[in-house]
DNA sequence: CACTAAGTTTACGTTGACGTAAACGTTAGA
DNA sequence: TCTAACGTTTACGTCAACGTAAACTTAGTG
């Protein structure tokens, strides 16, 4: 362990396609596909991928909007807003609008979590009564 | 308008395909295809499909399920907790559990979304900046 | 040096969730 | 009567998001 590998909060971290996919439990292959589709444009050591850090941060937000319903391409719409390449004043309100939108979309799914989490509730308070009455038959 | 239609609140109201997909948004065929995946069930008048009010409640929740990403098998799974139908003790142990995991799935969106509009938050106040400097060139 | 482990590209296969078209039945109104 | 609006079934098409297999190239090890 002299040549330092993949150390703390190092942020000149680097990791192989392979340790990424055990991190975050996904597959190569779906890595790969992220970077098919313009999600993730890793450096090259030869032919060899290397993540940095900031690979590494698109694919968490990646899996983010994965784990909420996005699309990749939704994904990739929305993690483009936070880089800084808006250099035109109708883009900013474009974008500004954009991400109204979404914080609509998300405001949607508070709601539809909250009533779902409450029927969760009912469902469990039922089954836990059938328990109760049934339990000694 | 004798013959009494879809009115208010009426419990025995009834609902043709097209008017679920009006209302809702969607097409027939989307319709359609929940039946075929065995999430609708509506009685028949002769050929014509007749969706009770009981089968608009499901659709809204396989919508609602949409809307979190959910794909329709485990809409069905989790729909399939609402009813009655456990009456064996093991089977109501393995429900409750169930229920325990997409509650925590539920939780887990719930933090992806703060998480989410933090980000947007901090996006959208980086455009407002860039609007301000920007906007007088 | 042979072998294994990890990496690569290319390319066809699969699954879910519908879209789309064809061909047909039934009912209400001009 | 006929045609327009709705309904039906059957069946092939499509698109996203990978799975899976083949064939190949290094890098390190007993």
């Amino acid at each position: 362990m002299a040549k330092e590998a993949a150390k703390g909060s190092d942020t000149s971290a680097e990791y192989s396609i392979s340790q990424l996919a055990k991190e975050f439990n996904i597959t190569t292959r779906s890595i790969r596909h992220y970077e098919d589709v313009g999600l993730l444009s890793p450096t090259r050591s030869g032919q060899t991928r290397i993540y940095t850090q900031a690979d590494r941060t698109r694919l968490r937000l990646i899996l983010r909007g994965k784990r909420l319903g996005l699309s990749l391409e939704d994904s990739r719409e929305i993690i483009d807003m936070y880089e800084p390449g808006k250099t035109n004043v109708d883009q900013l309100k474009k974008l500004i609008d954009a991400i109204q939108l979404q914080r609509n979309k998300l405001n949607q799914q508070l709601d539809d979590i909250s009533k779902l989490l409450k029927d969760l509730n009912r469902a469990e308070a039922d089954c836990i009564d059938a328990l109760k009455t049934n339990g000694n038959q």
